[in-house]
DNA sequence: CTCAATTCCGTACGATGTACGAGAATAGAG
DNA sequence: CTCTATTCTCGTACATCGTACGGAATTGAG
């Protein structure tokens, strides 16, 4: 194996099945285990040499979801991309989970931040989260599996390591620091997913009708009155860049409604 | 067929949150028509009886995800769980993916407001998350689901009316109304949804170990000093309850680094 | 009665993730 | 060299999923 393989050491417990435990559908309890994912010590000398690599493997998977999506990723179109049997995926990523967190941490190699903090920390935290929305924007299907990412790989660690330095002259301490990272992060994929998603709809125009036509219909009924009163009076369009700069402001320098 | 009507109030009258994210899986994804969701008017009566109903199908698909998580509704589960076949629940909703719509506006009934809006729009704000945030501990598939989740239904624009009643105050334009609903959502559940997630990690001690022991290794390298001393100075322990509260102060009243 | 509408659901199909194990390739030991 | 341990490759097989199809059953209308 190319070392991702769990040695099975002392699982003491017999019958440790799966815990049904209630838990948010998509991410599981067992997740993937980032020791073997990302410390793996360099690999064995002997044995058939690989065809592959985990890098080739994860780039093609990427590239797939860039050009059709998430759902387009299955083992076998991977395979099919790079030549390779089916099974042999399984050699470089114990599951497609893996192969998922490996896809997210490969994108990641693109946020390089050249600039050092400034010293200005909110400046420099909404250059952060640009960053982080061109990037989503790059690759649409990052919100999406953003959310049931666990632990951050190398790329992810070098990104936030960049964040906690701008954070340094807030004085906070580490665990507010780290709780910033991640709620600016979940805004920004939160904000691009639905961007994303409203300029999917709008390129159907069936369905944009369709949403008008239904909300027009419930701010006509009477029993949604502020409803109505949102919609008669939306005010003025905005970019999607504007919409998102208002919406950082709104996080770090706080709800203000002079905007 | 009961054309996808529906007649029966489920339980209780309130809604909930909206969504935000987009299914940036499918490109250009057809998603769900809401319309034919929740317009339909009653159906003519003809033909044979109903033996189950849309709220059945829907109460016995939230209690399964309650139960046993969002992987555990299946169809043939749902199904079974009512003592239906299979391709029955096909006449009560055309696809699973409307099904998982019903149950997100199901719950969301559960979110009932009694308490008209204070005048202290921010106050009352963040009393509205907090009772988002009860509720999807309630749910834990909550936030999963909602990630996909696009048009909202009846219970959910009752309390998307109780939001923007609460947003008077402010003054702001229909838009920025909407958006700050649909951006409190968002960060409540990606917050929860953090939450659930971190709970079920520290139920299995073994992967619990695992991420420390990789944290502490990568913190350890020399090349991410920041992370090193932001992990050496984690700063108190907080319940869950006060993190939320702190991170609610921050999005509403604005990041403070003397909070 | 007949007829059309509607619901119920068994069967079947294609797609998915992946367990299994046989075979091929390689490196070191003898 | 041969032998053996080790590692990679991948065809086959299976369980499970969503759901298309079509026929049987039930109902109201004419």
């Amino acid at each position: 194996m190319l070392g991702w393989s769990s040695p099975e050491p002392a699982s003491t417990t017999s019958g440790k099945e799966r815990e049904t435990v209630p838990h948010a559908g998509g991410s599981g309890a067992p997740g993937v285990d980032p020791e073997q994912l990302w410390l793996r010590p360099t690999e064995p000398r002997k044995g058939r040499r690989p065809s592959f690599s985990r890098a080739a493997i994860t780039a093609a998977a990427v590239a797939l979801a860039d050009a059709e999506g998430l759902d387009a990723v299955t083992m076998r179109r991977v395979a099919a991309e790079i030549g390779a049997g089916v099974m042999s995926l399984y050699t470089y990523a114990p599951d497609k989970e893996t192969l998922l967190e490996l896809m997210v941490d490969h994108v990641s190699g693109e946020l390089t931040v050249t600039d050092p903090p400034t010293g200005d920390w909110r400046a420099d935290l909404k250059a952060i989260a640009h960053l982080q929305r061109a990037h989503m924007l790059r690759h649409p299907w990052l919100p999406a599996a953003l959310v049931t990412r666990r632990v951050p790989g190398p790329n992810t660690l070098a990104f936030l390591e960049h964040a906690l330095a701008v954070l340094r002259p807030t004085g906070l301490d580490g665990a507010a620091k780290l709780e910033i990272f991640a709620q600016l992060t979940a805004f920004v994929a939160g904000h691009v997913g639905h961007e994303i998603a409203q300029a999917a709809v709008s390129r159907s125009p069936d369905r944009a009708a369709a949403e008008a036509r239904y909300l027009a219909a419930v701010a006509a009924d009477g029993r949604h009155p502020e409803l109505a009163e949102a919609l008669a009076a939306p005010g003025l369009p905005l970019t999607p860049e504007a919409t998102f700069s208002r919406f950082l402001g709104r996080l770090i320098d706080g709800l203000d409604i002079t905007q």
